[in-house]
DNA sequence: GTGCAAATTATTGTATACAATTTAGCATCG
DNA sequence: CGATGCTAAATTGTATACAATAATTTGCAC
């Protein structure tokens, strides 16, 4: 059909469907805390909201459950997950488990280019830090979230790719549950040190440093179980 | 008040909802090979073949995507995944990127019963070994993933035994299409060498194994590019 | 006969309608 | 006054209908 050769430079595959759009504004909107931990999900109020019907609502949700945002309960409805303690603590093992390993991946394919995009990210981290307010805060939580994701691309793995991304969406919202210190988040100097390991190719260095950091983030929570979830002041809408 | 079980062919009276019960159906077929991969997953087909409506049928398909057994392409339709080489590559790299750490976690936590399940779990798959037939060998290729889940079972993160089931399934697929000899799945003996080293509590010999047997497995692939369907797809990319 | 193009067909994308289940409120009874 | 059973409202589960998009076929011109 198009056999002329200026379309190709048009790969406009983000014209995602529905469902994805909505997931992902879901999406953002829990891993920046504008939705709380347990607040429900009406399929119709979701799909009222984006101005859809509950088909494509339903389909967003679906997908959000597959990836341990959402969780929907048969007949009950669809909620913002709330961790538990013990899946949080689940969460944070799995990415002691999976990121080392990354990193690993990471710093043998690593290009120049990429080591100086990571220290921009760094210097993006590092400004939102120097701010104050609540957008601040969530943007800093994301971009913390976003050097993780940068080193799981750069490893050059799919797969693993996909996984951490599922697991800092939910460390986020762990994050947001149990948080203590807006400093939890942030590790910003051990950031900068993982890629300063990364750029002596000190590549035990930089996986011992990334164990280290992912620890200090799981210190810094408190992991007491919470019963007594509050009514939804969530809806400050 | 489940008492209703007389339906005729229609067992939909589990506690699941429909969509996934199709969804299991449909992933059993494809680990088990009797979905080849690349086959065409019409969603009236599969809903008139579970004789549910298209809504159904659409959110299996949409529920496998996400564990990458299916893929969907917009306006295109549902196919049974075809992993290319590097997809293959990657879901091995990911495997010997966490089958290490999930086996420690197991190791240090495993009870004297489940080192006898695993036990047991050998015995079945060596005597699926020494049968012959199609029907068999299928079911020695899942008794050997089998292997994998129950040690991340062992494990006790949730996160990463759901992990491991999606890769298990998509290694399923890639050894359906790429595996050589069908003692590609094996690794009887190596699996039997990994239970030996969890009973001696050696759990970096435990390791070493495991990545031992992943590499062994992935060896025994013929990761050529096969081109032999790619009529369409083949223009597309 | 070959190649392009428009109409046709088939399949997916989305919305709406109906059924089943759960939750809540209320009335009744102990 | 409290507990219990019933009715009613709301929400999810599922099916069907319609719209949009891609694949196929057919027809026409060269």
């Amino acid at each position: 059909m198009n056999s002329s050769a200026d379309e190709f430079l048009t790969p406009i595959d983000s014209a995602e469907t529905g469902a994805q759009q909505i997931r992902d504004a879901i999406r953002d909107a829990i891993v920046e805390r504008r939705l709380a931990p347990g607040t429900k999900l009406s399929e119709s109020d979701v799909g009222g909201l984006f101005n859809v019907s509950r088909t494509l609502a339903r389909a967003a949700l679906q997908a959000l459950s597959y990836e341990g945002l959402v969780s929907v309960e048969k007949n009950r409805g669809a909620f913002v997950a709330y961790p538990s303690p013990e899946e949080a603590r689940q969460i944070f093992a799995a990415r002691r488990l999976v990121e080392p390993g990354i990193l690993k991946s990471a710093a043998e394919r690593i290009t120049p280019v990429q080591l100086r995009q990571l220290r921009h990210l760094l210097l993006e981290e590092g400004r939102l830090m120097g701010e104050r307010g609540q957008s601040a805060r969530r943007a800093e939580i994301k971009a913390s979230g976003d050097f993780h994701l940068m080193v799981a691309g750069i490893s050059g793995n799919l797969i693993m790719q996909r996984f951490m991304e599922e697991l800092v969406a939910r460390s986020s919202l762990v994050i947001a549950l149990y948080g203590q210190s807006s400093a939890s988040s942030c590790g910003h100097s051990e950031h900068g040190d993982i890629i300063t390991a990364l750029e002596q190719k000190d590549i035990d260095a930089a996986c011992g440093l990334m164990l280290h950091h992912i620890a200090h983030i799981e210190a810094d929570l408190d992991l007491r179980e919470r019963k007594s979830f509050g009514l939804k002041e969530a809806f400050e809408r």
